[in-house]
DNA sequence: TAAGATTGTGGGTAGTTGTGGGTAATTTCC
DNA sequence: GGAAATTACCCACAACTACCCACAATCTTA
């Protein structure tokens, strides 16, 4: 395992069972740091998919999450829409994590999933979710490329 | 357990019984540290629902409410509001805490009630309320949370 | 190429957790 | 001071979750 530490790319997949379990691939699970303990925290996505992140990951996003004043409105939606949906998973001795049906559902989940390295975190995708979107994504503005462009070096 | 002490994140939908209890989740529960001896302050909203803190995370706010010169009439009212209605409560065997029926009646609890963690505290919904909630928050001014998501990278 | 190790998938079981209700102790009110 | 109501504590059950074991497919290595 050459890359840095709790950095994930590639795809696979594989399979959620009934309960409720997928599998991470073993690539990512040794690229994840100890200091995580195995540990992962589980989100929505902000497309229609799983957003997997190492705990020590959410662990800044947490921090920065208490430091929002809840006498704001704003603060407090943007906490508890973040916070709401979000759950710390271990896996087990086969590597697997547990998803909450809230997040299966969001995601619209079935029996064949697609695990995708976005690099600092993991998603889980429904091919057929993830298909559609790529579609969609292709009509973006070549402008908001260019403005990418600036910010990235490839 | 793996998260932070004193840290809640995630959503369930629990119950309320016939005698204005509510269980905290055992996730909850395993986050809370021992120096809080088993109890939460539960308090008014600022939403439409109800706030339980930890009990040393209250006597922060305690603190920072003690040094509000009451020279100021806002700060007058902010310290009354907050101060008024909150209560300790400490778990029972179960893991439930008992609400007060003005409490419940401001958050116009019903038996089903969704439990949401929000990093530093709790909060209690009437789902319903919630959806409403939610849908108006819809209008938020989108540059204000693009402001805030600037400086918390996701 | 064959044997061994690793990885992905399925299912069973014991312990934990959420919920309802009963009883004793405490408080409130007449 | 005594009765009624409220609160706190305890027990029991059903549902769920986490942990364990087993097997098959794939990859590695000699």
């Amino acid at each position: 395992m050459t890359l840095t530490n709790n950095t994930f790319i590639g795809e696979y997949a594989y399979s959620l069972d009934s309960k409720g379990r997928v599998n991470i691939p073993a690539k990512f699970r040794q690229s994840l740091s100890d200091d995580n303990e195995g540990t992962f925290v589980i989100a929505r996505g902000m497309d229609a998919c799983v957003w997997i992140y190492p705990l020590i990951q959410w662990k800044d996003i947490e921090s920065n999450l208490r430091n929002l004043s809840s006498l704001s409105k704003i603060n407090r939606t943007f906490v508890r829409n973040t916070a709401r949906y979000a759950s710390p998973s271990t896996y087990d001795k086969q590597g697997r994590i547990t998803l909450t049906p809230s997040l299966i559902d969001y995601a619209d989940l079935d029996k064949d999933v697609l695990i995708v390295g976005m690099v600092n975190k993991i998603e889980i995708w429904n091919p057929t979710r993830l298909d559609e979107t790529d579609k969609q994504n292709l009509k973006i503005d070549p402008a908001a490329y260019d403005e990418l462009a600036k910010n990235i070096i490839i």
